[in-house]
DNA sequence: TTGAAAGCGCTAACAT
DNA sequence: ATGTTAGCGCTTTCAA
């Protein structure tokens, strides 16, 4: 009979069994593991070989513990179903799978509370490097941000004062980008779709209103805007509420491509004859804008790169390296297609 | 003059520290912070008082490593970008907010070289939990699975033997249904459009197959498929080939629904009138389907319910529960909408 | 309800 | 190239 244990719990392979078994001490079975040159070709094939026979899993409790460090690139985002999230994840997960870093996400669900909370989590893991989409954190959360003794990169946008790094675009003038070419095509009761009403949504709608203003065509009737999230049947939706509103609305500037395909569907439906009767224009050029029917207007956003960009400072500047210039705006690009060539390039008629 | 530390590393503040500004020893600090019923209600609060003041951050690591327990549940998934996944990520991160879990995306490309490398990676950190897609894990990584002391979810399918728990539906009997559907509506010429052709596509495809092989109209030159990433345009692509390939293919099951509205559009630009001249049907039923037009056709999955309910799972167990039945199947809902209304309900004319 | 002592499994620092 | 020693910060166990 076994004498009972002083602490229990399964046991499993330590490290210092795979010491005494390749009759070497811990340490150098460490060393063998995490840095194989350290060691010589005759023990690091030793200890391999026994590693692989008895099954060996490392501990990272232990060894974070130990080292006070992880290879934990923390990722805190408002939405993974979000496809402009979903880019640019895959962006991150590209970088971060070539390197020795994981990524574990947090998903605040556009809430500045749950931010915080998981801001809090996050730290507590000593994470190696800290990605955060936005610039909109509560007081709370800027000021853990600030303390935080890990490099971090906001995403998503531009602005004034960096926590540390930063990579993204002004969605301000993206918008206003996107309305003027509105503007330029002959639209006149060009309106603007908005659905969640997140900061960065909000900054396009000041986009878009500043580009009216300054055309003098700005008409508060034509925003309709909604807290829900946005999806293509929600598109429908508001193009159906915006024309019971302002049935002479000619033309509009939807928040993101969902809404944009959506009021396609609601203006085939309604044989609404887009781009002569009506002007379509999205936002960040998701892939189906190309191949619908007619192709749909929008302002492309570099959400992979965003996020490969991110990630490749974090590693970087984890390593060493000193990162200049700290605020990177990887800009936007404004892609006219079918559903805005109303009368294209030439000035508008009064 | 500071003596030098023996360690070096940023201090930060530790469970003693608070323990002696509260004049207390460090287990009940602990105990306050953990399980505040078992301490008193003036000291909780004291306690309670000194961590906020102090900043205090407990570290994960060194309480893993003590208790030999981590509340990190991890996810194993082939891709995030995918909406299907993104769903199914949403269920899990909705029972998950509740709880005191937290999620660890893993994301393995459809790489079962990669899912492996992960699952060593994921063990390491002594998870409280698994979940992974599919069934077709490589026999190492199954060994790993097995071999693993925390509570395991399969998802996304069913199979004969789980791992340990299991959450999912037949891809074979869905398709099977799906293509039945189109035969049921009049179309004669049923093609296939497989994009990926992962585990859970080919299962599609062989369901496809048996239904048309019992209704004898197989053409395996209806059968289009590549193992690239499903896009919309890959969609209309796709279906430029099958009518380059076979021109009287009169109705389509897409492996997908982003095929599907791809090879809608193509069908819009080559005016092939849908439902009357070509069938379309769909797989997942995300919901452009509903607001496209025609509104398309599609087998509805349940996919955040998956998600949900594995973790709901996984929860339960790690509390003690004992779980039956550990095989769940969530079935799938065929809704046929205009895409397909060719002939509604009447059998084919011979 | 509170505390003292003893590790958890690993790695940094300092040898050799 | 390899070893010795001493912790990392917390929680378990046992005791009061």
């Amino acid at each position: 009979m076994k004498k009972a244990k002083k602490r229990l719990g399964k046991k499993r392979i330590t490290l210092v069994e795979i010491a005494s078994a390749a009759e070497v001490s811990a340490i150098t079975v460490s060393r063998a593991l995490r840095n194989p040159q350290s060691v010589s070709q005759e023990l690091r094939q030793r200890i391999q070989q026994i590693v692989d026979d008895m099954g060996y899993v490392p501990d990272a409790a232990a060894s974070a513990l130990a080292s006070a460090r992880t290879n934990v690139i923390g990722v805190l985002i408002p939405s993974v179903t979000n496809n402009v999230f979903a880019d640019v994840m895959r962006g991150i997960y590209a970088e971060a799978e070539a390197s020795a870093f994981r990524v574990q996400l947090g998903n605040t669900r556009y809430s500045l509370i749950e931010e915080e909370r998981l801001l809090r989590v996050f730290l507590s893991q000593r994470p190696a490097g800290l990605i955060v989409a936005g610039v909109d954190q509560s007081e709370s959360a800027r000021a853990q941000l600030l303390q935080a003794e890990c490099p971090i990169v906001q995403i998503m946008e531009v602005g004034h004062d960096p926590v540390d790094m930063m990579v993204g675009f002004s969605h301000h003038r993206a918008a206003f980008a996107a309305t003027r070419h509105l503007v330029e095509r002959g639209y006149r009761r060009i309106a603007f779709l908005g659905a969640r009403m997140d900061p960065r949504t909000q900054r396009r709608l000041q986009g878009f209103v500043q580009a009216l203003e300054e055309a003098e065509m700005l008409d508060e009737k034509l925003i309709v805007t909604t807290p829900r999230a946005s999806t293509v049947s929600l598109g429908c939706e508001l193009m159906s509420e915006l024309l019971a509103r302002a049935p002479d609305a000619d033309a509009v500037f939807c928040n993101n491509d969902d809404l944009a395909v959506g009021v396609l569907f609601e203006a085939q439906r309604r044989r609404i004859a887009v781009p002569h009767q009506f002007g379509i224009c999205g936002f960040n050029d998701l892939e189906i804008m190309a191949v619908a029917n007619p192709a749909l207007t929008s302002v492309r956003t570099h959400r992979e790169e965003m996020g490969r960009k991110a990630m490749r400072m974090l590693i970087d500047r984890i390593g060493g390296k000193h990162i200049e210039p700290r605020l990177i705006d990887l800009g936007y690009e404004l892609v006219a297609r079918e559903s805005t060539a109303r009368n294209a390039g030439a000035p508008a008629p009064v």
